[in-house]
RNA sequence: UGAGCGAUGGUGUAACGGCAGCACUACAGUUUUUGGAGCUGUUUGUCCAGGUUCGAAUCCUGGUCGCUCAACCA
């Protein structure tokens, strides 16, 4: 499935992180075996972002015959919840990746205290009384060293009495914490004497009421790679500072020593990708759910109509770095087409109706025309498309006074109807506003699936829908949330909800071909010369709903926007 | 203003001291029963200043700019 991607003399392109997997395997390193994993907290759903961590960890795996654990860090019980836990296996199974070890960070609770006990035993961990604020003060800046806790010199016995009654119940949150102790002054702010552990009296999903204190992500983080044996962590740019402490803990445990990998979080053009952002438009009602077709969570991008084979390419397209990056939304856009052409069976469907009448037609003739399922693949066949005296066409495909380059239909100009006849405008009905209402054409019978024998050509082809036999659909339109590319980025005196764009849905009531009366849930088609659409669970018996995935390419839109 | 990391066309990403390539975008042409898709081509780039070298995107020095780090969050 994976191709390698090759450069111009067809050696194979590495990232940097596959060069130093290549290397470590030439020397040897972990018997060569290349063992990564996913280790998302289960507080909320997985974004795009998500996506690329995902693919880039299974990937590699994969590419190398290794293995990739799901692992769960599930260290705070305020905040997590099994609802997210079955979320987030979803997305990870939807994008076609199946786990070899499932596991959780809460699995090693015992380990971590057991090892928490060794530190404290070396000298290398204390409880600290300090309340939060003091703990604060006394840490310093990152331009200004910390100063040392008055409890950092208690004896090894109090120290052990103390962290053995915090696990016992015996203070309240917040009366104590476990340290390690580093270095006050170290210019990372990380080393000035991490939290291990604090004391939370909170239920746990999964380990119930067994605990109340619960270990810091920074204690657990890197020991629970090293109990699964994971030989390579690759996490995001901003645990760069961590890592020395993760080593620190290794080092002092003397166990397994994951190396950690940091590459460039992904950034998309018109998106907001952070928890907090996302939450605030879901829970104020921006958009209708974690789901919404509009939201770059994975299931909003499923919903909306992307495959996983459209994301794993993104994924491998936009490649893996250190630099700080920002991928047009253009390019995710492009692999869905790209994906969806050779997949999509095409319809016709009339978004904005514009009845045309065939005068010299058959009142009462419905004639069945052949339709080419998939132009790109053959073995999707044909169709049968409902043909009568009256249809609708797009009303953008009707122009009275037609400028240069337009060749849809115009009076007196013959156009093609796809996979029906060539018809001519011969006149127009006019509402009291003086807008076109209904036009009638002639057709040449002897055109009949689109050619006409005398080999005569036509400028324009349009699509179109029996009125007879059309089906009424609902569309939802959608386009970006934002109108400004970088909506990250917030003026100080602005929201980023005030560059949301107030058009990113519009619904409409459509006329589609009869085909699509059964169109099951989550089926792509193409609505010819619009764009893909999605078939919504929203759907229901009498009406189906259809969410625009992506548009055609436009090439009209430019030639009308030079005129 | 401390420490760490980074800088290659409009956007991404290659080059491992030896012709700056690829993808997307844009533009042009070709083709077309989707103004879709396809095909062909074109424009646009090594942050700056020095140095080493026959030769520097790559190595060295200095600067500039950007990102990250001061939750009992992850």
């Amino acid at each position: 499935m994976e191709e390698n991607r090759l450069n111009a003399s067809s050696k194979p392109v590495l990232n940097f992180i596959e060069e130093i997997i290549e290397e470590d395997i030439r020397n040897n390193k972990n018997d060569a075996r290349v063992h990564t994993r996913f280790p998302p907290e289960p507080n909320g759903y997985l974004h795009i972002g998500h996506a690329k961590s995902i693919c880039l960890n299974f990937g590699l795996a994969k590419k190398y015959n290794g293995k990739t654990n799901l692992r769960f860090d599930d260290t705070n019980p305020t905040k997590e919840e099994t609802e997210y836990v079955d979320s987030i296996r979803e997305d990870v199974k939807w994008l076609g990746f199946d786990w070899d070890g499932e596991y959780y960070a809460s699995d090693y609770f015992g380990q971590l205290y057991e090892w928490a006990l060794v530190l404290i035993k070396k000298g290398k961990a204390y409880v600290c009384d300090l309340t939060q604020e003091e703990a604060a003060e006394y840490r310093g800046t990152p331009t200004r060293p910390g100063k040392e806790s008055p409890f950092r010199n208690r004896s090894v016995e109090e120290n052990l009495d103390l962290f053995v009654r915090m696990k016992n119940g015996e203070f309240p949150d917040g009366a104590r914490v476990l340290r390690a102790k580093i270095d006050l002054t170290s210019p990372n702010m990380h080393m000035r004497d991490p939290i291990l552990y604090r004391i939370l009296h909170t239920e746990h999903h999964r380990t119930g009421n067994d605990w109340c204190i619960y270990p810091m992500y920074d204690y657990a983080h890197g020991q629970s790679d090293s109990i699964e044996g994971i030989t390579h962590s690759v996490c995001t740019l901003e645990f760069e500072v961590h890592r020395p402490l993760y080593d620190w803990f290794i080092k002092e445990l003397e166990i397994h020593a994951p190396q950690q990998i940091e590459f460039a979080r992904l950034n998309l053009t018109y998106t907001v990708m952070s928890k907090r952002k996302l939450l605030e438009l879901v829970r104020d009602n921006y958009v209708s759910g974690w789901d919404d077709p509009r939201m770059p969570t994975i299931c909003g991008i499923r919903r909306r109509g992307y495959t996983p084979e459209a994301m794993r390419n993104f994924a491998e397209t936009i490649g893996v770095a250190r630099r700080e990056n920002v991928i047009d939304i253009g390019l995710l856009e492009h692999c869905v087409r790209e994906d969806l052409n050779k997949k999509a069976i095409r319809v016709m469907t009339v978004l904005n109706p514009l009845k045309v009448v065939i005068d010299n037609y058959p009142e009462d003739l419905i004639d069945e025309l052949d339709a080419i399922n998939n132009p790109e693949d053959e073995s999707a066949g044909k169709r049968k498309v409902p043909f009568s005296k009256v249809i609708y066409i797009e009303k953008d495909d009707f122009m009275e006074v037609p400028s240069k380059k337009y060749f849809r239909m115009s009076p007196g100009t013959e156009v093609r109807l796809r996979y029906a006849y060539f018809v001519k405008c011969e006149s127009v009905v006019k509402d009291e506003n003086g807008e076109v209402i209904e036009v009638h054409c002639s057709y040449d019978p002897a055109s009949r699936g689109g050619n006409s024998p005398d080999g005569r050509k036509v400028k324009g082809t349009i699509h179109w829908v029996s009125a007879a036999k059309a089906l009424d659909v609902e569309v939802r339109l959608f386009d970006r949330l934002f109108s400004v590319p970088d909506p990250e980025n917030v003026p100080e005196d602005g929201n980023f909800k005030d560059s949301m764009n107030p058009d990113s849905l519009k619904i409409l009531n459509a006329k589609a071909e009869p085909y699509l009366k059964d169109a099951p849930v989550m089926t792509h088609y193409q609505f010819e010369r619009i764009g893909y659409f999605c078939v919504d669970a929203d759907s229901t018996d009498n009406k189906k709903v259809f969410n625009r995935t992506v548009s055609l390419k436009d090439s009209w839109s430019k030639i009308e926007g030079k005129q």
